[in-house]
DNA sequence: TTGTATGCGTTATCAG
DNA sequence: CTGATAACGCATACAA
């Protein structure tokens, strides 16, 4: 089942039935009729891969994140797949990991894969070493790269952020000013956004006039357990703390747990804040203040860009969004 | 860069450069060794679309799920996008919602992009009406199609499912077992699992000795505010329960804040089993036993046996998965 | 407005 | 073991 076998019911060439099937206006109205009315009875359907194979594209996006499990990039996934499929476009999903190697792998694979452009969905992508994202540069030579909260300079190569140095800044200001005088920054990594978070931290902790101390910024693992557990030590080994900010909702859980468990009041003995403001941030009680970074904003903008991008159009490089801390229970302002 | 550019260096016919790539064994070593050298030395990359072409399979397999922000969905699609990758096969994804019609058109689609099989995702695929699932039957005349946690007879189709009807029979039976006298079973739709679901609790209520009431069987969104709201409201007006099994991990979320509220001690005044046994169960206090329904055994062994069927093995049409209760803080036993 | 001929980069089928 | 050549199904430049 052809164009063959099309053109010949319709008694037209093949180059007719191709045109009626790119809606080209070059066909008179009674030859379109007659042929969309033979595709129909013959329930044909044109083959892809050949239609590629003339126009060396697939209509397909690559999209990669780290891990499509982890709740931030799973909705992630799902407004770029359907804001790419209200444009015509396919996704390919890669989950990647966290290693640099695999990284590179699968970039490699989707470019054999002839993908019309890459998304890089999440902060894990961007490395702090320039070398570490040469790759990159090298790939964006031969398709467009998006960055979904990742930034990067380069020919065709194009960043949407959520200016997470504001929004930690912003959070923990507002904790100082809420009268806590020892926030704690719990993170995860020390990615793209990790470190825009940090220094945003650093940044609040100063301007609020108190000196920056080494033991308040804590290192742990995306993990429940891993979390309570060095909150645990680290106030055993008497570092006091009356509020902790954290790079990630499930860390900000953890805090809440550590704080029934100590016997602490929220938000009086202890103010927490949450980031991604995730369904996690609604789970315990008190419900947890989480800072909203706009993954469907996000998502739509890096699609849209990309739009224009494939359409030749002019494009920014870098699109910033801005945060939102919604407030619940756990911080008193 | 094509592979006829690959035979001229190399002083060998495209037929011999195509036997070096696709591992055929009628090549010299000295032949091949020389055309490999070549290849890496122009940096060649066969073009997946002729070959796509040619063989008429993409190496793809499609992916659909209702919503792939739906953390149980979610974990899934990184279990199967892992799973085919491994086996050398990329995955598209297509988040079809939950509307019959747009789950037929995404079928289409996929099928109009000739992936190699189909997966369904999660149990939403399945409707009650034999003639609401007469598409799928249609569609499985040209390939394979696999259903997650759903289950449906028929040539080319091939199920893997959890058994839920077990793992609810045996939740509410222990919940009786440990003196709870009503069972409030809350659920959210009528999908292929939440019907099995449904029937392992009505029979638990049996064999516990006790009658059906049906003011005990509570449907709900899937959602908190919605879920808190419909257990405030049932209160009330009177209905008593001292236990709610739910069908999902937010709804038990639900009855924890709903406890909260009402002043209810958990587990000793209400107790509380989740379904999922996602990481909502473990953000509350106290945190909520649940039903493990293994994503990544269902996941690993549809796609292994989705490559059987790939390489025209011989396999079971149906593979069922048994679950496990996670006992936690909400039961007390 | 329509048809013809050719190219796209492979794979597969022969014949040697 | 190797090579020539015909599919594969479509898009498109060019001719009519």
């Amino acid at each position: 089942m052809n164009i063959y076998d099309v053109s010949k019911h319709a008694h037209v060439s093949i180059a007719t039935v191709s045109r009626v099937i790119n809606g080209n206006p070059n066909v008179s109205e009674k030859t379109r009729k007659r042929v969309l009315a033979v595709m129909e009875e013959l329930g044909y359907t044109p083959n892809v891969f050949a239609r590629s194979l003339g126009l060396n594209s697939m209509k397909t996006i690559g999209i990669m994140c780290a891990d499509s499990s982890d709740p931030w990039l799973a909705e992630a996934i799902y407004y770029l797949e359907k804001e790419l499929r209200g444009n015509g476009y396919d996704s390919i999903l890669c989950c990647t990991g966290y290693l640099p190697e695999t990284k590179k792998k699968y970039l490699e694979l989707l470019r054999s894969k002839r993908v019309d452009a890459i998304i890089l969905t999440g902060s894990h992508y961007i490395e702090a070493k320039p070398k570490d994202n040469a790759y990159l540069l090298e790939a964006a030579k031969d398709l467009p790269i998006m960055l979904v909260n990742g930034s990067l300079n380069g020919e065709q190569i194009y960043s949407t952020v959520c200016d997470d140095h504001a929004a930690v800044y912003d959070a923990a200001l507002q904790l100082y000013r809420s009268g806590r005088t020892s926030v704690l920054y719990l993170y995860s990594g020390s990615s793209f956004s990790n470190l825009r978070k940090i220094s945003g931290y650093r940044a609040a902790v100063k301007d609020a006039g108190y000196a920056i101390r080494e033991e308040l910024m804590v290192l742990c693992h995306k993990d429940l357990d891993a979390a309570l557990e060095r909150l645990d030590t680290l106030s055993r080994s008497g570092v006091h703390f009356d509020a902790v900010l954290a790079s990630e909702d499930i860390l900000a859980v953890a805090a809440v747990k550590y704080a029934d468990k100590a016997g602490l009041k929220i938000p009086q003995d202890l103010s927490i804040i949450g980031y991604n403001n995730s369904i996690l941030s609604r789970c315990t009680t008190p419900e947890i203040t989480s800072v909203d970074n706009k993954v469907e904003a996000l998502c739509t903008t890096t699609v849209n860009t990309l739009m224009k991008v494939l359409e030749m159009g002019n494009v920014p490089t870098k699109t910033t969004i801005t945060p939102e801390l919604m407030k619940r229970g756990t911080t008193d302002f």
